[in-house]
DNA sequence: AATATTTATCGTAATATTGCAATATTAAAA
DNA sequence: TTTTAATATTGCAATATTACGATAAATATT
């Protein structure tokens, strides 16, 4: 016990569980939404920007990156991080999908 | 250590955290996803649908409507989960807005 | 080559999550 | 009222996550 049971879940759900839960902790939230506002996308600032240590904030981009969230890209002595648009993308249409089968099923119980 | 510094960041970037991270785990995608294809939202079924034990499930299904994900009714002798749509809709809007900010921005680096 | 800068990894402590058996609670049915 | 059914809670073991100091690795600069 305390692992989670994958296995017994379907692809699709476990990919989207991965890409949900990586996004499940504030600090990748903010994270994001950095990469999101800066023009380039060369990142060290991150570091800078977040109130926690530079390890922290090293693990948490790892997770990311290990989830499919965001890229990193090798820019001198620096590394450049920036979002997958495609992982965001899955996740805007995820959330489209149910949000449309929702109204679509006019739900009069709750 | 070992808790996440939620203090450290806004209550947007938190609010948004708890959502993801509910969904964050295969059971909790899959129970969503039952309660969306079922007609009626009379469910305890749910145990049945699901390989985990009635407590997991329970426990799961607890995390979701902490999480705001999901309201339970109870229906004489049995509860009546079903989705929230309000939450739901936040996050969909939040990723379409993502989605529309990194077209805006066209990444040429990554 | 020596030093500085940037990012990653290791080790570890604190805490959280996952999962289930056992048990409790609640309301319907007999 | 006793029994049955549905769901929740408790307690606990296994594992995962979060956070950071110390340190390593890699490239830039001097």
């Amino acid at each position: 016990m305390g692992a989670t049971k994958t296995n017994y879940f379907s692809e699709k759900q476990n990919s989207l569980a991965v890409l949900l839960k990586a996004l499940g902790h504030p600090a990748r939230v903010a994270i994001i939404e950095y990469l999101l506002k800066t023009k380039t996308c060369i990142c060290g600032d991150i570091v800078n920007e977040l109130p926690l240590a530079q390890p922290t904030v090293s693990q948490h981009l790892k997770e990311l990156k290990n989830a499919g969230l965001i890229n990193g890209n090798i820019e001198g002595n620096a590394i450049c991080y920036c979002i997958d648009e495609k992982a965001i993308e899955k996740l805007q249409e995820y959330f489209a999908c149910i949000s449309i089968k929702l109204t679509e099923k006019k739900l009069d119980c709750c």
